[in-house]
RNA sequence: GCCGGUGUGGCUCAGGGGUAGAGCAGCGCACUCGUAAUGCGCAGGCCAACAGUUCAAAUCUGUUCACCGGCUCCA
């Protein structure tokens, strides 16, 4: 006798085994969109026979681990159409991503992005005649000889920690996989292949190169439309054609990785920066500025020359080597130093907006997110080691204003561990580890750990910022380093007379000014808010003999410190005021007749639109009322 | 760096072995206009670079460079 329950609802079988599907319908809870079956918490195909009773729940295509599953069916339903077109193909890993699904392919041929609607094609085959899909257990021993032709499986294989191992079949096609999957074809409807890259098998450069092909599902047609539709909306806001319809930045072949600021990207840069200083003022932050190019023993004594040389540019001067700097501290050291410090100089917090180079691998640079010269908004903290706490938690707190109080950018947080190639000793990083978990803990920041990923001299906590479309960039982060300091002999004088070793906290909060440009203009899709807009206000002369009034009037605004300008130009007044919504001004001025006569402006707002017309009194106002960080306080 | 793709006027793109095309932008002329594109005209390109094949290359081949999508790496 087997009980089975699901909430309140019941069923009972005389039997001593089932199969979950049954139960499934006997508890009423069947219909088209169930793909799986949830046994006692554990996901398991609908198939699969169980021989106790307990808790049973049915999977549904559309809830998220429902969907999970389809995903990872629908890459299992694509390997099976590219092994029917390309006999002999072998396959990596495919599994179900965020936002879709991957499959790695070592194709017996080469797949192009052209032969994606083939694929596809073959898919809607194969899912029309309702392909069925079976699990069966296989001893592994077995399984390494159902393989045996397949290196990437057989490899896989040897490594699971088990006797036995799952295996699904659809057709021709087989595959190693946990499961579960669905039924059979017929349920997966709504995908798309969506693009193709090079992957390395399992990740690393020292392997083959297999090709990897992206791919998304979703339970209903209208979900994957939106989806559809989304990546195709992103891709308006990236900011490599924003920055080109904008006039905010170019990229050229002579510079490559080096970004190229026009005067519009640096109105934004330059606010941004304003607001940056303001901030940091307030807290009790002090700037410096060091050199470009420093000597080669610096970056010895530093480390970088052991842990970061792959990526510094190097020079000579005067026959001697020296290092164009790609971090900021052994810089910031030098100026520590200048002087004796007392322990009632600390925390001496120290920023520098330094232009930083650093070798990027060709492949990888990306618009303004990924350069091979950037500012990074630093600061160098020395600190008494009791006061780390303190001063992390400060920092997070900065972190938060800007992030969310003022751009509202959704954000994560990573805590990242001790790298492989790293300085200092097991003691000091579990200090620091600890030091840095505890400040995040201690004010409830959710965060994950990314480990082995902190920088060579310390751990580090990272804040992650999110694109258009999806992709998450790291730009602020908090760095402990028990090591520097003490490299550099940097000292203080403590309460009790005694030269001590203060700790070094390297932060940044845009990370790189550029990459946070890069972030802001995807994130307001161009349109940026009135206190950062590169033009705040367009005055738009109705006719050419209003010319003077608007150039009248933008010396007012002038010497109000606004961003300004005057269309001049010929042009009826409809195309000068969707060619100023085209730029995203935020406040575009109509003057004719009737406001020159009054003194007026007709003021319209690029999303409100007319606002009527207004005296200068009155525009001042409505401006006093925007939102804008730099005069507060 | 690796895999795949792309490279034609400022921008978006068509063409494709026989002396280079469109729209927008620019310039000129006319219009002097009331809240998202006025009309007409003009000018603008060694078709990424370098080799090769050919009577002839933007077009075919090779190499290089840059860019795009990923991988690896990273702010």
């Amino acid at each position: 006798m087997l009980q089975f329950k699901n909430g309140d609802k019941s069923c009972e079988f005389d039997k001593n085994e089932i199969i979950l599907h049954d139960v499934i319908k006997s508890l009423g809870l069947d219909n088209k969109k169930i793909i799986a079956a949830k046994f006692n918490g554990e996901l398991m195909d609908l198939s699969r026979c169980v021989n106790s009773g307990g808790e049973v729940e049915a999977v549904s295509a559309d809830s998220p681990e429902g969907l999970e599953i389809l995903r990872h069916s629908t890459a299992h339903l694509m390997a099976q159409a590219i092994l029917r077109l390309y006999p002999g193909s072998h396959f990596g890993v495919g599994p179900a991503i965020k936002d879709g699904f991957y499959y790695d392919v070592d194709a017996a041929g080469t797949i192009t992005e052209n032969d994606l609607p083939k694929i596809e094609a073959e898919m809607r085959k194969i899912a029309g005649a309702g392909e069925k899909v079976s699990r069966e257990d296989m001893p592994k021993d077995e399984a390494l000889k159902f393989f045996a032709e397949d290196p990437y499986k057989t490899e896989l294989i040897s490594e699971i920690d088990a006797p036995t191992v799952s295996v699904y079949k659809q057709g021709e096609y087989a595959d190693l996989c946990r499961g579960p999957h669905v039924p059979d074809a017929s349920k997966i409807h709504n995908f798309k292949l969506l693009s193709i890259a090079g992957a390395y098998w399992r990740g690393s450069e020292k392997n083959k190169m297999l090709t990897r092909i992206y791919g998304t599902a979703f339970a209903n047609p209208d979900e994957l439309k939106a989806y559809i539709k989304m990546l195709e909306e992103a891709k308006l806001r990236d900011h490599r054609k924003l920055g080109k319809d904008l006039d905010l930045f170019s990229l050229h072949e002579e510079g490559p990785g080096f970004p190229f600021f026009h005067p519009k990207g640096m109105a934004v840069m330059n606010t941004l920066i304003d607001f940056w200083r303001r901030e940091h003022n307030k807290r009790g932050y002090t700037e410096i500025k060091t050199p470009q190019i420093l000597d080669r023993e610096l970056w010895i004594r530093s480390g970088h020359w052991d842990h970061y040389r792959e990526n510094m540019y190097f020079t000579e001067i005067d026959e001697k080597p020296y290092a164009i700097k790609p971090m900021n501290c052994p810089g910031s050291i030098l100026v520590y130093k200048t002087q004796l410090r007392s322990y009632r100089d600390l925390p001496m917090r120290l920023t520098e907006l330094g232009c930083v180079h650093r070798h990027e691998r060709s492949g990888v640079l990306h618009g303004l997110m990924r350069v091979r010269c950037f500012t990074q908004d630093d600061a160098h903290t020395y600190i008494e080691p009791t006061k780390i706490k303190e001063e992390v938690t400060a920092i997070m707190e900065l972190d938060k204003y800007f992030y969310t109080n003022v751009f509202g950018f959704k954000y994560s947080v990573e805590l990242s561990t001790r790298p492989e190639d790293s300085m200092g000793t097991d003691e000091q990083w579990e200090a620091a580890e600890n030091a840095l978990k505890d400040a995040l803990e201690s004010t409830n920041t959710p965060y994950t750990i990314n480990p082995g990923d902190g920088a060579f001299y310390g751990p580090k906590i990272d804040f992650h910022l999110e694109d258009c479309i999806g992709r998450t960039w790291q730009c602020g982060t908090i760095q402990l380093d028990f090591q520097m300091p003490g490299r550099f002999g940097v000292t203080y004088i403590g309460e009790d007379g005694a030269e001590h070793t203060p700790v070094m906290i390297h932060r940044v909060v845009f990370g790189s000014v550029e990459r946070f440009m890069g972030i802001l203009i995807e994130h307001y899709a161009g349109a940026f808010p009135y206190w950062l807009a590169p033009v705040q206000v367009k005055i738009i002369p109705i006719a050419d003999n209003h010319v003077d009034y608007a150039k009248k009037l933008q010396e007012t605004f002038f010497n109000w410190g606004l961003r300004v300008e005057v269309d001049t130009r010929s042009e009826k007044l409809g195309k000068k005021i969707r060619d100023a919504q085209l730029q995203k001004v935020p406040y575009m001025l109509v003057v004719g007749d009737k406001e020159q006569a009054e003194n007026k402006v007709g003021v319209r707002e690029r999303s409100k639109g007319d606002l009527g017309s207004m005296t200068l009194d009155e525009f001042k106002n409505v401006l006093d009322n925007e939102f804008n960080p730099l005069k507060s306080r």
